[in-house]
RNA sequence: GCCUCGGUAGCUCAGUUGGAUAGAGCAACUGCCUUCUAAGCAGUAGGUCAUGGGUUCGAAUCCCGUCCGGGGUACCA
């Protein structure tokens, strides 16, 4: 039991014993005194002055002397004004340590047979270009946040809904097939996202001269943008796709299959996978079915012109359109669809999709529909839903080449990381492969941590010069304080140093306690962060971490001490510390080097 | 117009269920490598928490109004 229940628990008690009324423990405020008062703990007294009827400080001063009586670990208590601070014994603090080095995984809790079963839907990309910036941050919270869940126990399937049909491909498809020459993957040596992204490119420069052309010959834009004769093309294999034509049905998969050997490669980069695809070509008539038996149901209903649609004025909405008059799906539908497949698949208790905020409006609506169809978790389903990532010079529009390729950023990062680590001679002793491998790892730490540090929901400035920028708040300062910890670990155990058993008479410092404080509080940062939908908090709670281990390693000997049991409890502190920075940086992604 | 999310130091961001004197990093300036990794540490400077009101012992945080910005808004995905 922590001390701050045990305290909550003392001081209902207290205040019952003073003032004669009970009180919830929900009411009493525990909070870290601050770092310039002497003290741990400091409950604010405020909210109980309507029941003693006293003053701040009288009142105050009545509840510690009572709880520096009854709760053994308070050692001594300070007033200031309605705030009273207590400190705690340092055997409290050994004890605690003792406990989280000798727990392999804590902080996380295993998932049991009755556990909640969250599905996470990310990264979900179109076939016909490669990964961008945007997709970064949406790959690594989705990944990110699918770990967190497993590391407060939940069940995690993480699942992909791969857009493979569509207008989209079809344009790099027309493309391919005009200016193509035959090209592919292993006779261009191109990866397979790009060189099919190049003739999406290439389809759209094409289309915009042709509807300028078409302009300039007194077509109103409307027209010109209908009537131009590569989107008549591309459109026209559309149609055969969808009938199944057999040629267009082969370069179809062709070149998906060259997209997706592109992706697999910027996932494992990436370091994200998937449990299960899905894959929009074999979801995409699903929804349709679902819709009918909805109108039957007359959940849904249809206008003269035969489409279908869905009323939801009463729940402070528009009305949705499900089936154009065609009878053909639109985007929602699909999504029903694939949501009715999911449910056949999976025991699914909560559904999280991770997908950009300009679509808060699209899942506001698909909630309330798959709940009027009957799904259980429909209600409750959750949309992550993360801000876009901005750049310097404005936004990013592919259309404008202000586009940050996904590769590419990865591999200038690593360059970046090669360079720095050269200068500073870090890695002198390693071999090529060593090096590289370790390079990687703190280009990708670089990189995933500056993303994910910020809030989800807020739009985010990406600027390329200041992301690889190594210093301050950034994932390899934090990579290099593990791999500094680890050293002096190794030269601990080089010298034969092995931790005893730590005695409770040992005094320790302020700042030794407040690091075991905060490595204590792991778990409630994973739990708050699992809630919240958040991986900024494990990140910011990280960084935390490591500020105060860097001010406790500056001012504390660990090796070069006489004390032996001072050795040993610093010893095992950084031991801790590492432990805790690893597990914390696995949350996000990030692996952490032994040596930098 | 309506819905929704934001606005905190020159810049990028933190800020627990409302708590004490609002915190980091970058950039600027000052120190510190013959002691376990200087991708570091210590320090200086930098604030009308967009703005006006309200709620109360107490507001960056909760409520209302205003201004600025992002996103969405019925047959695109």
């Amino acid at each position: 039991m922590l001390i701050e229940e045990i305290i909550k628990e003392k001081i209902a008690q207290a205040v019952f014993e003073l003032y004669g009324q009970e009180i919830s423990q929900e009411s009493i405020q525990i909070q870290n005194t601050r770092k310039d008062v002497d003290g741990d703990f400091t409950v604010v007294v405020f909210p109980f002055l309507r029941i003693s009827k006293k003053s701040p400080e009288q009142t105050a001063n009545e509840l510690g002397n009572l709880l520096k009586k009854n709760v053994s670990e308070v050692s001594k208590f300070s007033v200031i004004k309605g705030f009273l601070n207590l400190s705690i014994s340092s055997s409290y603090w050994i004890n605690l340590l003792s406990e989280v080095s000798a727990n392999e995984l804590y902080g996380f809790t295993t998932a049991t047979e009755n556990s909640e079963l969250v599905m996470v839907e990310y990264s979900s990309p179109n076939t016909n270009k490669p990964l961008h910036l945007g997709h970064i941050r949406n790959n690594l919270l989705g990944f990110s946040i699918g770990e967190i869940l497993k590391a407060n126990g939940k069940k995690v399937v993480k699942t992909n809904i791969v857009n493979d049909r569509g207008i989209h491909i079809c344009k790099s498809m027309y493309a391919w097939q005009k200016w193509g020459e035959g090209k592919t993957p292993e006779n261009t040596g191109l990866k397979g996202d790009h060189l099919v992204g190049d003739f999406y490119v290439l389809f759209d420069k094409n289309y915009k001269q042709e509807i300028s052309d078409l302009i300039e010959k007194g077509l109103s834009k409307e027209d010109a943008e209908n009537q131009a004769p590569s989107i008549v093309a591309a459109r026209d294999l559309l149609r055969k796709w969808e009938a199944k034509d057999p040629e267009t049905l082969a370069l179809w998969s062709e070149m998906n299959k060259w997209v997706y050997a592109g992706f697999d490669i910027t996932y494992k980069e990436l370091g994200v996978d998937f449990d299960k695809i899905y894959y929009e070509s074999d979801t995409y008539l699903e929804g349709r079915d679902e819709v009918l038996q909805g109108l039957e149901k007359n959940v849904f209903y249809q206008k003269e012109d035969s489409s279908v649609w869905a009323d939801l004025t009463d729940e402070g909405l528009d009305q949705k359109i499900l089936l154009r008059s065609d009878g053909t799906s639109v985007y929602m539908t699909q999504d029903i669809g694939t949501a009715k497949l999911r449910f056949n698949d999976y025991r699914i208790d909560k559904m999280v999709y991770v997908v950009g905020n300009e679509q808060n409006y699209h899942f506001q609506v698909l909630s309330i529909l798959l709940d009027k169809l009957g799904f259980e978790w429909g209600r409750g389903l959750h949309h992550f839903s993360y801000g876009m990532v901005e750049l310097p010079n404005g936004k990013m529009k592919s259309r404008e080449g202000t586009v940050v390729d996904a590769d590419d950023l990865m591999a200038g990062m690593v360059e970046v990381a090669k360079k720095t680590a050269e200068e500073l001679g870090k890695l002198d002793g390693y071999t090529e492969e060593e090096a590289n491998r370790t390079y990687k790892t703190i280009a990708m730490g670089a990189l995933k941590y500056f993303i994910l540090k910020v809030d989800p929901k807020k739009n985010m400035l990406f600027n390329p010069e200041e992301s690889i920028d190594f210093n301050g708040n950034t994932g390899p300062f934090i990579q290099y304080t593990y791999a500094r910890i680890r050293s002096v670990l190794r030269k601990a155990e080089e010298q034969g140093i092995k931790p005893d058993v730590l005695s409770g008479d040992l005094v320790i410092t302020d700042k030794e306690k407040e690091l075991i404080k905060n490595i204590s509080l792991f778990p409630s940062a994973i739990s708050e962060a699992s809630e919240s939908y958040s991986p900024a908090v494990v990140a910011n709670y990280v960084y935390n971490l490591v500020k105060e281990y860097n001010q406790f390693y500056h001012d504390h000997p660990i090796l070069v001490e006489s004390d032996k049991s001072t050795r040993d409890f610093r010893i095992l502190l950084s031991e801790s510390a590492a432990k805790i920075i690893k597990s914390a940086m696995s949350l996000l992604g990030i692996n952490v080097p032994e040596k930098m």
